[in-house]
DNA sequence: CGGTAAACGAGACGGTACGTCGTGTCTTTGA
DNA sequence: TCAAAGACACGACGTACCGTCTCGTTTACCG
């Protein structure tokens, strides 16, 4: 009824996944640049036309394997104090992005100019899944008054993830492993002198 | 002492200017990728081989013709108080990002993968440029008592600039006006309540 | 058997007609070094990959089209009289030589250094041709008692036809009408004395 | 008188000498392809320009090189039979031209399209002076008697010297040590039967 | 003996062509 | 109908020489 079963031969499903993994296999050894329909074509052992017919070109192909690559393990144990879970968070996510898939994030997001369905999909599996999990435990520490009232959640939420960010496309400064912690605290007490 | 004259024939300045002018048009009109050898030499009447005299790849001329499109103007008339010159500066900043010209340095940024020559060149001109004038802001303020003492210079910067690099990048939220006041407020209270 | 049918999109045979006809109009009007690949492209309408996968380079392109360039019309009626078809042969040869497309000829022939499959391929296909016919028809002479016993072929063949390839290459003196007539006659009666 | 003695700079001769060497390696190396301007500055430690002060293309240059590293030994010593003499002369011609620098010699004389002045003088250095040789010999021959009288000299010596350059430039056949003897026997007795 | 004229090295420059790579579309054959 | 294989037009790549030019420097001769 939904889908009314198109005649002919059934797609394959296999060669999706073909795809998939020899995309992550490139965007692991050569980047974004690397994923190219003729490479992918050749490791997954598919005809270019039949890429093609599934995603409509290359960038698409590395988003998606890019996404289902990411941040596969779950959140680590809570311990109860929110902002210690949030500071173990931003750690895990600061190793995650320094490999080199994680660069490759990057170039991927640069690289898919204007507002396609494609860089809002990977936007909100990419950032937004790490994002969500820090406005959830910005709202718990905000309910239990460890943050000061009536704060401008996403503006927060910029404030602590940007520096990470920052500092992992750009490599300008060390990311040391006390990094995500003296920023989280800088960003807690704030930079103005205590009154 | 100073340049000792090379031998040969001088280049010609011109050159540079009209392969520069013809990036900047082509950035702005396409984006990054539309900045090919090809396009270049063809706009700033210039033969190919030329233009590979003197950038080694296309991103470079990107990058330098970027280099020399933002910050153009001075900086602002200081007013005395650095905090609040500091707010024109990131106003300022974030203007520019606004701009189409600005999109494509995401781009930029992003497309150069690893630590080439370039990158750090581009680095150094176009975000060290602006945090330059970030830390000299924040120096004078500090002297004057409007900060917390013993403050990490580097880390405070890249809490102020990373945000604004992220929504950049990102393009997850918009780049308001009102945004950089805001987050500069945010950064100087903390997110913590006081106690 | 024969050819088992190769899968994928056949070759359009209109194209290998379309960049031989441009070889020969190049070859006519510029001699061999303006079959270029680039103009061979512009003057058939074909795109500068597509000659590449049918030919390595522009020799062997300039080669192939002078080969069916030359010699067109079938081997003149016979006369019954092997020596006089010879002479007809040689003629006729040396009148293709003559034209501006046998100029480059000497051209092809000298630039292809070295033992390249082409340079056999062309030797096969240029001289071989004609001297496949020679040989025919000296053969047919032998058999009809007109020629010398146990005589060395390949030795006469050269004698014959080495003169006038000689000519050719070197242009040192004129391929004239008589000029093959005369050779055949020196040739078969030897340059010493009647005993 | 007749050179007035120009003004300025003279010429360095060493120049000329060192540009030649150069393009007499080169021509052995890689044939007349490799003698390119660029090379021929390269190896001969000259600039580009000064090269272009002397020679007006590299077709040029390769030629005089040519011209000036072929058959510097003189004719061997007459036997007093003048047939013997010029089968021992053709013997050593062929040797000659089976090096590598006699096979350029042949793309060189192809390479240069229509009758410059620099052909000509190639062409008289090249062959006539083998030629030459050649042409006194068989004059000398004639005067004994060992001649067929009322001969075509020139195409008596395109009879011999085209089976010779005919096999050296093509190599469809062996060019073994006793071909020039049995060429020229052939020549001598004709391939007709003997009446 | 100092001025002038040419030779020379170095290298920039506009051209032209090279041979290659990747794209996205297409046309076959075979499953 | 899907998939494979491969042909094709297109566009750009980075490189190699070409022949010309503009410099600054050097070396002779000639007034």
């Amino acid at each position: 009824m939904s889908t009314p079963k198109s005649p002919g031969r059934p797609r394959n499903p296999a060669i999706r996944a073909a795809v998939l993994d020899a995309a992550r296999e490139l965007l692991a050894a050569g980047g974004l640049p690397a994923v190219t329909i003729e490479a992918l074509a050749a490791r997954a052992g598919v005809s270019r036309p039949t890429i093609y017919r599934h995603w409509p070109n290359s960038a698409a192909v590395a988003m998606e394997a890019f996404v289902s690559a990411t941040l596969p393990s779950g959140p680590p144990k809570p311990t109860g104090a929110p902002l210690t879970d949030l500071a173990a968070h931003l750690r895990k996510l600061a190793q995650a992005f320094a490999s080199p898939t994680g660069r490759s994030a990057a170039a991927l997001l640069a690289a898919s100019q204007g507002e396609t369905e494609l860089t809002k999909a990977f936007r909100n599996h990419f950032i937004m899944t790490a994002r969500h999990e820090g406005r959830r435990l910005l709202t718990l520490a905000a309910a239990q008054g460890q943050l000061r009232p009536r704060l401008d959640l996403e503006l927060t939420l910029d404030l602590i993830y940007g520096p990470l960010y920052f500092r992992l496309l750009m490599g300008h400064a060390e990311l040391s492993k006390s990094f995500t912690d003296r920023l989280l605290q800088l960003a807690l007490a704030g930079i103005a002198p205590r009154p």
